[in-house]
DNA sequence: TTAATCTTGACTATTTTGCTCGGATTACTA
DNA sequence: TAGTAATCCGAGCAAAATAGTCAAGATTAA
């Protein structure tokens, strides 16, 4: 789960989207990048890339030709945020404990011992885009807070603590 | 919060330091970075880098000279995560809603809209990481669950939780 | 037919990142 | 007092990622 600028981007222009396609009584009329992107201020051409990529994760539909362009194949409130991140940036390699590669967890114990820290904060940031709906964002709804539960360990003691606190 | 391999780095570094430095009687022997380097195969030079932001940080003290080095400044039961990674990684301006730049607010609806998105992902990881220490990490105490709670919206339309996870 | 629009892939420029180099300073040791 | 091992500091650099552009074509409504 990567957070760049393009998945900001994608955010907004869904949100536009989500605001200007109409459809009325079945009829669908769609919405064009260019209005898209005078609304929002951004390059069309840019848009482009990313709309390509939502068309590919079956989250938005084109129509070509002359007065084509784009709608939600998704209602906003069954589009979690999560899905669009993950339609536009390709997922990161948080941790690379590849057993086969030379850089692997071989003696290399520290490295190891920070695996699952990483993991679970991909699992947190998964957990907070996914309880977020693109009509959460329209509407303004209050963003959830994400609370901490710590699961006690059975070799819970209270620790090799050599530093005196 | 940023979230870079340097990042990563500092954390293995420090769980390889508090696992060495040690400490007898009030006497103090520090760590070098060279050992660091070896045991973790990291370059040092690159670990001098990072040790002089967590060193400006209060994280760690250094001693100069021969046989000098490095050690922990904080007991690793209070050290989070995310004072590590905030020492390491400069801050990142998750959304630039500054009215005085060109870019900013005005007019653009949709960008304001998802602003309270990413400042909401912003706290979501920051409390993860805040809510695990150095400690944690050397013991392999098991990590957070990042549970949401909604607060409910006075305006709430659709009803209540769509995506329960 | 035509103009608007999507579609695609390659391309470029800029920024960020990860890392190195060279040298200066400090303090311990013999 | 000389030698050595360590921290310190700033500049620089190559590779990767990112943001954005360009150009040529395909499709379809008007």
């Amino acid at each position: 789960m990567k957070l760049s600028t393009k998945a900001r981007y994608a955010v907004i222009a869904l949100v536009d989207l989500a605001q200007h396609d109409k459809r009325i009584d079945g009829k669908i009329k769609p919405c064009s990048l260019l209005d898209i992107s005078q609304r929002q201020s951004l390059s069309q051409q840019y848009l482009e890339q990313l709309f390509s990529k939502l068309r590919r994760a079956g989250i938005v539909e084109s129509m070509r030709g002359q007065s084509g362009g784009y709608f939600l194949s998704i209602s906003p409130n069954e589009l979690s945020i999560s899905q669009i991140v993950n339609a536009v940036d390709e997922p990161i390699k948080s941790t690379k404990c590849d057993p086969a590669s030379d850089l692997g967890c071989q003696g290399k114990q520290s490295k190891c011992l920070a695996h699952s820290l990483w993991m679970g904060l991909e699992n947190s940031i998964h957990a907070y885009l996914a309880s977020i709906t693109l009509n959460d964002v329209i509407t303004q709804r209050p963003m959830p807070l994400a609370v901490m539960t710590r699961p006690l360990n059975i070799n819970e003691q209270e620790g090799p603590i050599r530093h005196a606190s």
